[in-house]
DNA sequence: GGAATCATTTGTCATTTGGCAAAAAGCAAT
DNA sequence: ATTGCTTTTTGCCAAATGACAAATGATTCC
């Protein structure tokens, strides 16, 4: 919990009251290696918060083929916003990719909670913000740069990933095939 | 200017006085081709909407190639937000690639309104966030496609482009050579 | 431990794309 | 029409990547 409050301070200040509501609000969701945190084609009903573990949102592509878009790790939000905010189907899927724990809020408290608390909107609009401008700029490289200066710029930005999750994932995030991702990692080591 | 204000009423409602004054703030100012918005190095200071003509934002990757980042025509808002709001340097250039006439906004003028027209904040909210989820929904096929089908779909997004700007930027946004580009075109048609 | 299963690497060959330079086409000024 | 300039296309070869299959390595489950 502690780290979900860092987290939103870092963004705007509450008083311990505002805090300890907004506390009151979440629980634990523990979610095992592959199962969905939501899902395309159903209304996102939940915003997380992953406290351990590792999360993705992947769709399918043209061919079938399934990418992953982006990858959320420890100590950051987690949620279909679009999905979520306008009671619209998904089109992605999001999933933990190793064994997760998350801090959730339901839809009903998160919205009573944007009402309740002063200033809390405007927190959550300068996260959702940050968080989509760094979408924007982790993905532009991904098609500037070669596959090994894309595959070196995914262990800057998530260090501490490429461990923990099937090299797979990495190489649909990066556009290119596993075998590739094999190869260039051969002649990087 | 009525452009402009149905592009506002998509996003929420206002009365007419707060539409006129919002009307009030506005400028024109006329970009001849080639000529910078704003520029990487400088910190953004006017948020303009496309009246005529087309803009991109651009950037120069690690090798020092010059990398169209996403392309902005009529109808639009063009601003970097990121540098704007927060005053600090921007990375990217904002460049007119064919003549072009915005509506703009002062920074002083727009952090006036925001404070003074109740409800506008939300807006501006809900324009940016939409803003930067279409770039993210944009970009990510730009990793996971093949070069004909990203040419294909950047046909799609911007129906009134192609014929209107060079093509290596083009090139440079789909993350290809020109003369890749060339050869694509030439097996479509 | 051993079998089954899944993940990763490697090999081979075909295809795509890049780098470079030259040719062709388009455009503006005269 | 001619010239000069820029943009676009093309040709050639090299490098990167994809597709597919096989081999190797890891992990899980009995």
């Amino acid at each position: 919990m502690k780290e979900f409050i860092d987290y939103i301070l870092q963004f705007g200040t509450l008083n311990q009251h505002q805090l300890d509501l907004i506390a009151s609000k979440t629980t634990v969701l523990e979610l095992k290696k592959d199962e969905y945190f939501s899902e395309a084609g159903k209304i996102a009903q939940q915003v997380g918060f992953v406290l351990d573990g590792i999360t993705r949102v992947c769709y399918y592509n043209n061919r079938g083929e399934e990418i992953t878009k982006y990858f959320i790790d420890e100590n950051n939000l987690v949620v279909d916003m679009e999905s979520f905010d306008n009671d619209i189907c998904s089109n992605a899927y999001v999933q933990a990719i190793t064994d997760c724990k998350l801090l959730v809020f339901s839809k009903k408290d998160w919205r009573e909670l944007l009402e309740t608390i002063i200033g809390w909107d405007a927190i959550v609009h300068r996260i959702i913000s940050k968080a989509l401008r760094q979408k924007v700029e982790r993905r532009s490289p991904l098609v500037s740069e070669d596959a090994t200066t894309r595959y070196l710029m995914f262990l800057k930005i998530y260090p501490n990933v490429i461990n923990r999750i099937p090299l797979s994932y990495v190489a649909s995030y990066l556009g290119i095939t596993q075998s590739s991702l094999s190869r260039i990692r051969k002649n990087i080591s």
